[in-house]
DNA sequence: CGGTGTAAGTTAGACCTCTAAGGTTATCAA
DNA sequence: TTGATAACCTTAGAGGTCTAACTTACACCG
């Protein structure tokens, strides 16, 4: 279509898009729309990182600047990851100074997250980089067609989610289990060892 | 819309669901797209599991299929992640048993990886996993709105990857240069706790 | 033929994410 | 009041990914 350009460039981003122009046919949506998301990912990467802030507070920052004083619970919920992704994340933000985790005498159970200064203070400089990712990656597209890709992968989080508690119902094992794997992969290692 | 079923369920994938289905203005298209890779990673995760396939293992294998002795640098071109990556992925492949890792003597500097009988035999019971997970994930889509959400994805991955050359070549400096900003972590938690 | 440069693989170390399994604190019922 | 249960946070440990830096093998030029 229009990728010239540089070429010589051993650019991650621009491998991926070559082995799509190539190869791919059939299916692989899954692999497609996991490259975006590198592609999207690590363009606001390069950008935070002038800043000092790592793309893994984005998120939380995101929604403290809405609205603070959550506790790491619903932070969780609201930026969709688990929560000792949440704990570590904003433990690390409370080293660097983004925030405070404080208990509060009415419960002492929660923790709640407040931003300092420092932290409300990015928002000024960050806001316009993910806007200009934006800006950047939807370049050229048309409205409706942006807003009807929006609509596909609602609908593919929305199947994947239903299928997803239909096998939990059915008893079937969660995820990964990465453990057991683990101990599998170690196994089989060992296994081959012993017999070098 | 059509959400609701059995409800208490806290599974992941549920929760983003339902962040989407409420909040979500403008923009954060980046988020849906990460959410979407996330489900479907899970999906397949899930599935592949059973079998103890980890999902780091998949990608290549899906390459080896259709041809194996390639080096390790054409799996990585062709799997789209850098070497490291590949490296420890096949690594562990093989202390599974599912490749083995060869020089040839026509070059000694190349590693050429080639598929044991085992890894071979994976193929026919793990393709009907994607294609199961692909079947659920576009479950009542028209064909006309997946391909061109394949659209949109793909000139959204050529917009970004072309940006990140345009970067490159003001010497902006790569990604995110995650030493540094372990430092700057550091730091800042000494500070802290030298303060306490 | 030897030295320099490039290509491939490797190691080191960090980040982000997850599941599983503890701790604490709250809540509620007997 | 106390004991059980639930909610939340934390710790432990793994997987998968990346960049940076190192090593080894090849290739080519003078």
């Amino acid at each position: 279509m229009k990728s010239e350009s540089a070429a010589g460039a051993k650019l991650p981003t621009r491998e991926i898009l070559h082995h799509w122009r190539e190869a791919v046919p059939e299916d692989r949506l899954a692999h497609l729309v996991k490259d975006a998301t590198r592609a999207l990912v690590r363009a606001l990467q390069m950008r935070l990182v002038a800043h000092g802030v790592p793309f893994g507070h984005w998120a939380f920052l995101r929604i403290l600047w809405e609205r603070d004083g959550l506790t790491q619970r619903e932070l969780s919920g609201q930026a969709g990851v688990m929560e000792p992704t949440t704990f570590s994340a904003l433990k690390a933000m409370e080293g660097i100074g983004y925030v405070k985790r404080r208990r509060l005498p009415e419960n002492r159970k929660n923790i709640y997250v407040f931003l300092t200064a420092k932290g409300r203070a990015l928002k000024e400089k960050l806001v316009p980089l993910a806007e200009d990712v934006n800006r950047v990656a939807v370049a050229g597209l048309a409205d409706e067609d942006i807003s009807r890709a929006r609509e596909v992968l609602l609908a593919i989080i929305d199947n994947l989610a239903r299928d997803e508690e239909r096998r939990a119902d059915d008893g079937a094992r969660r995820v990964p289990s990465t453990r057991e794997l683990a101990r599998l992969v170690a196994a089989g290692t060992k296994a081959r060892r012993s017999r070098a």
